[in-house]
DNA sequence: TTGCCTTATTGACGCAGGTCAACGCCCGCG
DNA sequence: CGCGGGCGTTGACCTGCGTCAATAAGGCAA
């Protein structure tokens, strides 16, 4: 038996093909239209693709293939990772509805890392070049993916923080935190919800092994912050947690 | 006696106050200017404020200061930290001539970090909202400064990969070869430098303690792949450096 | 439903790097 | 030129997390 109702899921409310337009999306709020007016909006509308939703597994895209295009998330999560030259694997984050990945292959034309659906999963397509000209004309927009950049910038550093000197404990306690405040943002609980990502996937984001992740939450079900029944996660002790992450 | 001769400054040739303009600008092939023509270059110019020198110690910006400006480093070397919620600095980069810094407080208009310089250090302040203004007016300049931010996404990704699971020795061999190609893209020399950071500026940056750190110099000059001689580093075997860095 | 395979949990043990402590050597200041 | 304080190095010891291994628990296919 569930214990825990799976109350975590972005439904894609509307009809069409894969929804009609960002003036429709509940996601706009947080999502590039942040900054536009009604007019504006249309224009971007105008330029961003919808395709078919992702399968779990499935990529989106892949390191070091042709950059053409930023995503936002829709529905779903994705997670990216890149492959360092020994093979190693490194996730570098999870993307979850209304936030904008893909930024990191503007650089050099390049995807940096790659990013592949967690679960089933629908992506708005944002042609980069497009959103250049766009941008040029108008300073909202401009402005507004400047402040996006940045933020991955800044989100990055903070993460950097983290995997310097912070226990097991704070980190995974960072990370619960961390998609317990994206989970508020689009007005789903903050204290329950499920993860989509694997434990390894924990693991490796966090610079742990699966084993460490696994103690982890089993310690903090034990200390009552937290209950843990697999995927799903009920924080009891916000505070505590928000403490325990620190950094 | 000095082993090592230290053929590692940066001189800034020009005369008048603090440097006269990109276009004479040694650097102006790896900074802001680098997409640019004449003509632009010029405009460029007329937005950018050179000031007096830093000393050693001085802070550029500080972390949730009003954020105004990005800046480009002329001469010297200086680093960025955050300081946690529990007190915790955590140095986040370094920057070398050439090299842009402040961008991580485009997001939300106040610094998300501190910067201070680690010897006498020369910037150039570039106004954002005047940045911005030209970009809309200059589509390589605004394509060029999509680039330096996504480039600095990937730097972050990379040093969370190297954070995130990499031995001691990887994580020091890996920030030597990117002093080294660093100082190479600047003409300097790629084998032998003077570190500008201390031990704990390194350690910290790196998720190490000094001992740590200490203990790595050690090992590798052993080794026959470097020689330390305090600040001053002398690559013997760069290929070894390279596979040591591996991630 | 049954069975298989992937994912998660738990325990025992080892080690890389942290901690603590002592010492030496730069380098800036008088 | 000599003194002092910070910075760097080295050693001895300790510990948190990784590693290895065994078991359990989901979940998807047929």
């Amino acid at each position: 038996m569930k214990l825990i109702v799976d109350r975590n899921e972005d439904v894609p409310a509307a009809p069409s093909p894969y929804q009609a337009s960002c003036s429709t999306c509940r996601l706009s709020s947080l999502c590039l239209p942040l900054a536009l007016e009604g007019a504006e909006i249309d224009v971007l509308d105008r330029i961003v693709q919808r395709s078919k939703p992702l399968q779990k597994g499935q990529h989106l895209y892949r390191e070091s293939e042709h950059f053409q295009s930023v995503f936002a998330v829709r529905s779903g999560t994705l997670k990216a990772y890149r492959t360092t030259d020994s093979g190693r694997e490194q996730v570098t984050g999870f993307y979850f509805p209304g936030e904008i990945l893909g930024m990191d292959g503007i650089g050099n034309n390049r995807h940096a890392s790659s990013a592949r659906a967690l679960e089933t999963a629908a992506v708005c397509e944002i042609p980069f070049t497009a959103l250049e000209t766009l941008s040029a004309k108008m300073p909202h927009l401009q402005r507004h993916f400047f402040q996006l950049m940045s933020r991955e910038i800044a989100e990055d550093q903070q993460l950097i923080t983290l995997l310097s000197k912070s226990s097991a404990d704070a980190r995974v306690a960072a990370l619960l935190v961390s998609i317990s405040t994206r989970n508020a943002r689009r007005q789903l609980s903050a204290i329950r919800f499920r993860l989509s990502m694997s434990r390894v996937d924990i693991g490796n984001y966090l610079g742990l092994t699966v084993e460490t992740v696994s103690r982890v939450f089993s310690r903090m079900q034990k200390l009552g912050v937290l209950r843990v029944e697999n995927k799903e996660i009920e924080i009891l002790d916000r505070d505590a947690l928000v403490e325990m992450a620190d950094a």
